[in-house]
DNA sequence: TCCGGCACCTGTACGC
DNA sequence: TGCGTACAGGTGCCGG
């Protein structure tokens, strides 16, 4: 599942190998994937078409190629979304969404989703950071991200403190995985309430998201299946590393206590009821 | 304004 | 073998 260090994975291989090119062609092949372009599937292509490619950008999970025309192609992998460049040759995805041919012909961009959670847009982008995704905050990684405002913010919240490591408003780049492992690491419980949490739990709740962003990021990102790789197809590694996510029953890596499965929020977490004892007053 | 619940979507695993 | 169901989960919308 994408967070923010298969993002920047996916990221820095773009930046490798679009910046200068011109789109020649865009074939929108399931309209879904373009939901988010308000004037449709053939705006889409036409608004693209003969714009050169400048940069790769990211903020939190979501991507954008800014474009010569002061315009972004701004993406969101979702669940299951790829982006890959690819010889123009080589046969199709079954998923395949979008396409994109270049003026210099023998790569091409291509737009994978099997379970059309992500989706693609052209939108505005004059100061930066595009419109649509100004309301997303900055991610731990980034040098502008103020912990200081981070753990005021949460100490407003009245929630439980893995909904507001999930709320991407308050900080970025952070999924169901990195949430879960992040936690496990501060041995914090996903249900504190973000009231009870002291200055020190959320600065070394911050110290334990960053270190296992960066890890990710080192490895190349987790992948658990063929959904998530980086341009070139290739999966990360991180997996082989994960502390609690996925490891129901399995010991705990640092007392050995069976790690543990809840419901929440309509999907699971993954604690150690010893390194993470669950609060009297939880708050889900 | 803040918070929680849920729809969206498809492939896979599993039970019967 | 084939069918039905549960599950995976990021985001945005809606209701309280």
């Amino acid at each position: 599942m994408p967070e923010l260090p298969e993002v920047e994975v996916v990221r820095r291989g773009l930046e490798r190998t679009l910046p200068g090119r011109t789109i020649a062609t865009v074939a929108v092949a399931h309209p879904r994937a373009v939901r988010r372009h308000a004037a449709g599937a053939a705006d889409f292509a036409a608004v693209l078409t003969g714009r050169t490619i400048e940069a790769a950008c990211r903020r939190g999970k979501y991507l954008w190629l800014a474009l010569d025309s002061g315009a972004a192609l701004l993406g969101h992998l979702g669940m299951s979304g790829q982006l890959l460049v690819v010889a123009t040759e080589k046969p199709d995805e079954t998923h395949l969404r979008v396409r994109f041919t270049f003026s210099d012909a023998g790569r091409e961009l291509r737009f994978v989703d099997q379970r059309t959670f992500g989706g693609l847009a052209v939108v505005p982008a004059d100061a930066g950071v595009p419109a649509p995704i100004a309301h997303i905050a900055r991610d731990p990684l980034d040098p502008g991200f103020s912990d200081a405002g981070f753990v005021a913010a949460v100490r407003r919240r009245r929630t439980g403190i893995k909904r507001a490591l999930l709320d991407q408003t308050l900080v970025s780049g952070i999924g169901n995985i990195y949430a879960d492992e992040s936690l496990w690491r501060a041995g914090l419980h996903y249900a504190r309430p973000t009231g009870t949490l002291t200055r020190g739990e959320l600065n070394r709740l911050l110290q334990s998201v960053r270190e296992v962003l960066l890890e990710a990021l080192h490895a190349g990102g987790t992948s658990f299946d063929a959904l998530y790789v980086s341009v070139n197809g290739e999966s990360g590694l991180f997996d082989r590393s994960l502390a609690v996510y996925g490891r129901a029953g399995l010991p705990c890596t640092r007392c050995e206590t069976p790690i543990r499965r809840d419901a929440f929020m309509n999907r699971s977490s993954f604690t150690c009821p010893r390194c993470q004892p669950r609060p009297r007053k939880a708050h889900w």
